[in-house]
DNA sequence: TGGTATAGGTAAACGGTGTTGACCTGTCAA
DNA sequence: TTGACAGGTCAACACCGTTTACCTATACCA
């Protein structure tokens, strides 16, 4: 059971459970960042690990276990949440405007443009909840917490969703300020209270 | 080329170019209204059509194809944009917030729930752009007035994936009345002009 | 009437996917 | 020496969307 991975010699060893592991995640995040999601296949990820196609299924259950990992490792909107609270949302709108224009790392990116595929949908499917809503409800706190949380979620989600699917040319053709100006704007209005509605 | 279908007797012919496509149209919403996009088969479909599966192919080009005439005889948004100029973001968020509670045709929320295909993302790809940012752009003229369409069409589309990925359970719990109004004060905010800052 | 062109339909295959079960093999412990 | 077993391999399975080659019944014309 824990048989130890270093066989002695001076450099790594090249076999064994947690070497294959890590030689198809890292293959998987290779593969995915530079080609998407959906057209790489099983079959591409194990033969660039040098590794069999079925370990795949051994080591993550699926090939969505891949997927699941590597955002495990990365994180959602990492150290987002955190901070001032003050300047949440402006931390956001240029958060949603920097997506916006691509930037991010490459496998956001990649992630980004292939996120119909059902696959990241489902895995997205928990994380929005757990990795979005959940802290920016606790983050808030109150009443309707979650509500405010839901929509800030949906703004952010559509600016990326309209990126995906109309390119967002015409938004990423204004000025950058007050783009972001305008977001943050949008953002401070789903987080006002329910209880006075809104003129 | 202009062969008539209509053989004569008292009923419709069974087989024949348009009676063939009429009905692998038919099952193929049918089906699609049950069980979503991905989920039926190409062989499903002519299956259920009593028909062979390669006549699909023939007629529609490909499964995407049963989509795109789908949307084309249904339109996207029917009517919403049309009307009184003053009442547009209301009309929307009313759209909206009808869309949050799973309202719409059955067919309308199978789709919205296979949203993640990428064939059905391919097909809305032009869709979003020609029916809904295209319009609104029209119908607001002024300058940047691409952006704000493609604003609207963000909040619009964040709104219908925050659904899709999480339920909205919060949202839909709260005062319908309420919500509608806060998500035109989105929109409205999306509206407004863009060369005096947002505060 | 006989022959033929053709539209409409069919069967079987192609290449691809994710996934699984049966088998092998090398190492370690008794 | 002999098992046990973790780690790895291979070939198959059941699908998928799509395409190709073939058949057949009808309509037209000499």
């Amino acid at each position: 059971m824990d048989r130890p991975d270093e066989t002695g010699s001076g450099t790594g060893p090249t076999r064994g459970r947690e070497v294959t592991r890590a030689r198809i995640l890292a293959s998987a995040r290779e593969l995915f960042t530079d080609e998407g999601y959906g057209s790489v296949s099983s079959r591409m990820i194990a033969s660039h690990a040098g590794v069999n196609v079925a370990l795949i299924n051994r080591y993550f259950g699926a090939k969505r276990g891949l997927l699941t990992e590597i955002l495990r490792e990365d994180g959602v909107f990492p150290g987002l949440i955190e901070g001032d609270h003050d300047t949440l949302t402006r931390r956001l709108a240029e958060h949603a405007v920097s997506r916006l224009h691509g930037e991010g790392t490459a496998l956001q990116r990649a992630l980004d443009d292939s996120a119909g595929d059902p696959d990241l949908q489902a895995v997205y499917q928990g994380r929005i909840t757990t990795a979005m809503i959940d802290p920016l409800a606790a983050y808030l706190g109150g009443d309707g917490a979650r509500a405010h949380g839901s929509l800030v979620a949906a703004v952010m989600l559509g600016l990326s969703r309209v990126r995906l699917v109309e390119g967002a040319t015409a938004l990423r053709a204004l000025d950058r300020e007050r783009l972001t100006a305008r977001i943050q704007a949008l953002l401070d209005l789903c987080l006002e209270d329910f209880t006075e509605p809104a003129v």
